[in-house]
DNA sequence: TTGGGGCTAAACATGT
DNA sequence: GACATGTTTAGCCCCA
């Protein structure tokens, strides 16, 4: 097998002291039983074949690892670094070759487990380097040979096939080494998760960019070996400046390992990782624990916790990797931080925008929006559910929310003039909605308003302030795509809400009941601070968890404080006729206009207004009478300095 | 712990 | 009788 050949080349290393050579004869484990002279001089090796060995060389001095540490002693380059750990005695019954890799897991403690992973990573680093070395310089001193031997015979049609083959060989080789670098260095750092849960990525090892991580390794080795490659020598300095680029997280996320410290780029960490910050400002430092990954050693004070950075954390292999593990960390998170990014952008461009509608206004508080839109409207979907992201390009742009440029269209049951005013004394669900109309119409996604807020604010957008309750229903079905699902639920809620409130004023007519908002009724029903229901809440939560949840929820929040800026009596109100819907309203609606005067009775309904039993409670309709003439007077920039006066109705 | 607001579900009554 | 509409009650959750 080519395994043995590799063992044997290793033996036969002149310079195999501590290398990876010795280990066969320290037991007779996989390299020792499989061993034999062959003598193939690692001619035809393979890199399957290579590796394939160097693992069982390595799971072999895991072993042997594990068994010392069981029976107390310490590898020499390793015991001044590692904490002793104390072993099952169990582990120390099992001879090396019985104990497996999933064995130990069983059988030790995550710290246990942590620290013969630590130092096996350690000693199988430094080992394989060791023995990456000699064998280049092995396949130097052939390559040399084989030279010297072409000198003498270049007729040799041979020699060049054979120096080609030494040459690729020796490429091989540091190609394997440095595969076999980035192998170790993701078994270590697996092996470190379980224990600390320090990385609670999953899999994030998985999908760190293998380049990434041979690439430092490369150069790590590289810079291990200064002594004996001097042209290497300047590659220590070139590490930060080398390190493959990363577009989310370039020189940021990458250590400067200057004094065992991982100095980030970052100006912040650079100030703080030297020990300049005021005490307990520490990044690695908090709750009287170590914070580096995988330590939390106790430390009670800023100086204990220095001597302990700079004593268990100093610059070696085992702080290098850790420190590794963090800066990919840092750079799965930012890249899962720009990818979710990207699929918000993405999404609230399909929700919000439209091409034919272009919104000065603000789009939901917090939300982002993009200035372009998707090809396919969301009307396309059905259901109006969210569709799956898109490519977001349209940078991120919040928009200003504007009371002077009101855009027309948002609601097509508005007409212009109407929106004007209503901008002017919107309300915030109306604002809310008139902003946010596309989404909550495509998006099946529950608006943070109450039952009792839609149905006013279904009743206020018609003209003549009144609805049917199948108007409502409509009304409920058409803004909000959420409601044309459950219909038994939320219609039963929205009766339910009609009979309950006595905001709500039943209106007969010879056509039927028409529905009507008592102003006052709504806000003395209303809680001065907060309205919104924490179910609805709730609920869109769950049916949103994006950022028009935010939005929603503070424009459900700032609706509270809005009181009847626009809305005229209504509790004897009638319209001058019942439209089958608000839709064909297009200018005649002037809410702010039809404040003032009290409207006119249709001659073709007699009215008959059935008030709600208030238990215990004056009649307030004539008080409704003074609220609502506060509306004409009201000025141009009324601001929520009024609202939040008048919020403070009992 | 309690009261209030809100939602959901259900039962019931009434009218078409 | 089916359906729509309206009323009422109960239970649950959440929050102040």
């Amino acid at each position: 097998m080519m395994v043995e050949s590799a063992s044997d080349s290793i033996r036969s290393t002149p310079t195999s002291q501590n290398g990876v050579g010795s280990i066969p004869s320290q037991s007779d484990g996989v390299g020792a039983r499989e061993g034999s002279a062959s003598g193939d001089n690692n001619g035809d090796l393979s890199t399957a074949e290579l590796l394939h060995f160097q693992q069982q060389q390595a799971l072999q001095m895991a072993r042997q690892l594990l068994l010392q540490q069981a029976t107390g002693l310490s590898t020499p380059s390793t015991e001044n670094k590692q904490p002793s750990v104390q072993v099952p005695v169990s582990v120390t019954m099992m001879s090396p070759q019985m104990i497996t890799q999933q064995q130990m897991q069983q059988i030790l403690s995550p710290a246990q487990l942590q620290a013969v992973m630590q130092q096996q990573q350690a000693l199988m680093l430094q080992q394989l380097q060791e023995y990456y070395k000699k064998q280049q310089e092995q396949l130097h001193l052939q390559l040399l040979s084989q030279q010297q031997a072409g000198k003498q015979q270049p007729k040799e049609a041979a020699l060049g096939n054979k120096q080609l083959a030494f040459q690729q060989q020796l490429l091989q080789m540091q190609q394997l080494q440095q595969q076999h670098l980035l192998n170790l260095q993701r078994q270590s750092l697996v092996g470190l998760q379980p224990g600390q849960g320090q990385v609670t990525l999953p899999g994030l090892p998985q999908a760190v960019s293998p380049s990434d991580l041979q690439q430092l390794l490369k150069e790590m080795s590289n810079c291990q070996e200064d002594s004996s490659k001097p042209d290497n020598a300047e590659l220590s300095s070139t590490i930060s400046t080398s390190f493959p680029s990363n577009k989310l997280s370039p020189p940021t996320v990458h250590p400067s390992l200057v004094n065992g410290q991982n100095a980030l780029h970052n100006p912040r960490r650079d100030s703080s990782s030297h020990y300049e910050l005021p005490p307990s400002s520490h990044p690695l430092y908090g709750h009287g624990e170590c914070r580096w990954p995988g330590c939390e050693a106790l430390c009670e004070d800023m100086g204990q916790f220095v001597k302990h950075l700079n004593t268990e954390h100093a610059l070696d292999d085992r702080s290098t990797a850790q420190c590794r593990v963090q800066m990919q960390v840092v750079q799965q998170l930012e890249i899962q931080l720009a990818k979710e990014s990207e699929r918000l952008q993405a999404m609230m461009t399909h929700l919000h925008m439209r091409p034919s509608e272009p919104k000065p206004f603000s789009q939901p508080l917090n939300l982002v929006s993009g200035a372009t839109h998707n090809k396919m409207s969301p009307d396309n979907y059905p259901d109006g559910l969210p569709q799956p992201p898109t490519s977001a390009t349209a940078p991120i742009t919040p928009m200003r929310a504007g009371t002077s440029v009101i855009s027309s269209s948002s609601l097509p049951s508005m007409g212009p003039v109407r929106r004007r005013i209503v901008d002017k004394f919107c309300t915030p669900i109306s604002s809310e909605l008139a902003q946010n109309h596309e989404f909550y119409k495509n998006a099946e996604v529950r608006p943070p308003f109450t039952y009792a807020s839609l149905i006013r604010q279904a009743i206020l957008d018609t003209p003549d302030r009144q609805l049917t309750l199948n108007e409502i229903y409509n009304w409920f079905t058409r803004m909000f795509a959420y409601f044309r699902r459950n219909t038994a639920t939320w219609k039963n809620a929205v009766r339910h809400n009609l009979s309950l409130h006595k905001c709500f004023v039943r209106v007969e007519n010879v056509k039927g009941a028409v529905w009507t908002v008592d102003e006052l009724e709504y806000q003395k029903r209303r809680p001065p601070k907060m309205t919104g229901s924490p179910t609805l809440v709730k609920n869109m939560i769950s049916g949103l968890g994006y950022g028009a949840l935010n939005a929603s929820y503070q424009a459900a929040l700032a609706e509270s404080s809005f009181p009847l800026l626009n809305s005229p009596p209504l509790h004897n109100s009638s319209g001058s006729g019942i439209h089958g819907g608000h839709d064909d309203v297009t200018s005649t609606g002037e809410p702010g206009h039809s404040n003032g005067s009290s409207p006119r009775l249709s001659p073709q309904y007699s009215q008959s207004v059935h008030v709600k039993e208030e238990p215990a409670e004056e009649d307030v309709r004539p008080a409704s009478v003074s609220v609502t003439n506060q509306n004409p007077v009201l000025p141009e920039d009324h601001d929520l300095e009024t609202e939040t006066a008048m919020e403070d109705l009992p």
